[in-house]
DNA sequence: ATCCAGGATGTAT
DNA sequence: ATACATCATGGA
């Protein structure tokens, strides 16, 4: 076991685990004590979390101003590049515009960071995520990488890979459905073999622009807009990307109804005006605060 | 029981 | 382009 530890007072704008890794952003991580995204009367920040990508675990937790980690290698690179530990939080905090709203959210979870997560598993979380709460989304990933992912034992744990593309298009829409999918099963078996097959990936994604990227996602099955926009924001680091779920157009209706322009695109381009030079960011705090 | 959840799809207009 | 019904499932 490697272990390591990240001073977080050196790190512009702070950082916060539990609200980076349990506000409906990724899911992937998971509680030790098995309580992710489950209300809790606990202080929190102190709880270990893990994670799996290409057959590395890592444990990680935030104590005393440290991110400690334990892993079966290096985690720090890894744990710098899915947190967004490289981004200056002072900076994005300043450019929040004085609004009332966006003020008291931003003021909420100091340190909350946007994550990068990895293309595919962040693919199939948010064809997974209509019409379902967050802490069911977390359930579903769970199963599948328990049902179709590799298990890896680390310090006398078993953990799960998330399923390659390759492993969730062999499965079968019953399958998915007995591990509660609904109607997103044949979706996300879909969706799958598409990009085992060489659907559009990051690599081709990163040479377009935000709104082609997003109509260009979109060639998934079970990707609309607001399912685009969640892989362009989370994985993709596209920090325009304002995903307009329920909560935010319910934001827009009660704050800011000049913003509110009938259809997707427009509405999205009036609002991110609204929320200043980091709307992604500000998006993910309201997000987070109206829901909690 | 009834309603709702980080919506997308197919169809009709 | 826009409006509408429909799609599973679990939790409150």
């Amino acid at each position: 076991m490697e272990t390591g530890a990240i001073a977080l007072a050196d790190l512009p704008g702070g950082f916060d685990l539990q609200s980076t890794v349990e506000s409906g952003q990724t899911f992937r991580w998971q509680r030790e004590d098995d309580r992710t995204y489950e209300r809790t009367n606990a202080h929190g920040g102190t709880h270990w979390y893990a994670t799996v990508h290409e057959g590395e675990v890592i444990r990680a937790r935030q104590c005393d101003g440290l991110l400690e980690w334990e892993s079966t290698t290096d985690a720090e690179p890894m744990l710098v590049e899915w947190l967004r530990l490289d981004d200056d939080l002072t900076a994005v905090m300043d450019a929040v515009p004085p609004d009332p709203l966006l003020e008291r959210a931003r003021a909420a979870y100091p340190g909350m960071r946007l994550v990068r997560d990895p293309f595919f598993p962040c693919l199939m979380s948010f064809i997974c995520s209509a019409q379902m709460r967050v802490r069911r989304i977390h359930r579903m990933q769970s199963n599948l990488a328990r049902e179709y992912g590799e298990p890896i034992e680390f310090d006398g744990r078993t953990y799960h890979t998330f399923p390659t593309p390759e492993q969730l298009a062999s499965a079968t829409e019953a399958e998915l459905r007995d591990l509660g999918l609904g109607y997103r099963a044949p979706y996300v078996r879909e969706s799958a073999a598409m990009y085992a097959d060489g659907a559009i990936g990051p690599a081709d994604l990163r040479e377009l622009d935000y709104e082609e990227a997003r109509e260009a996602l979109r060639a998934y099955v079970g990707v609309g807009e607001k399912v685009a926009d969640c892989v362009l924001l989370f994985s993709l680091g596209r920090l325009d990307a304002v995903p307009l779920d329920t909560w935010i157009r319910r934001a827009i209706a009660e704050h800011y109804p000049h913003c509110d322009r009938g259809s997707y695109g427009e509405t999205s381009r009036a609002i991110r005006e609204e929320f200043g030079p980091y709307p992604g960011y500000v998006q993910t705090y309201v997000f987070h605060y109206l829901r909690e």
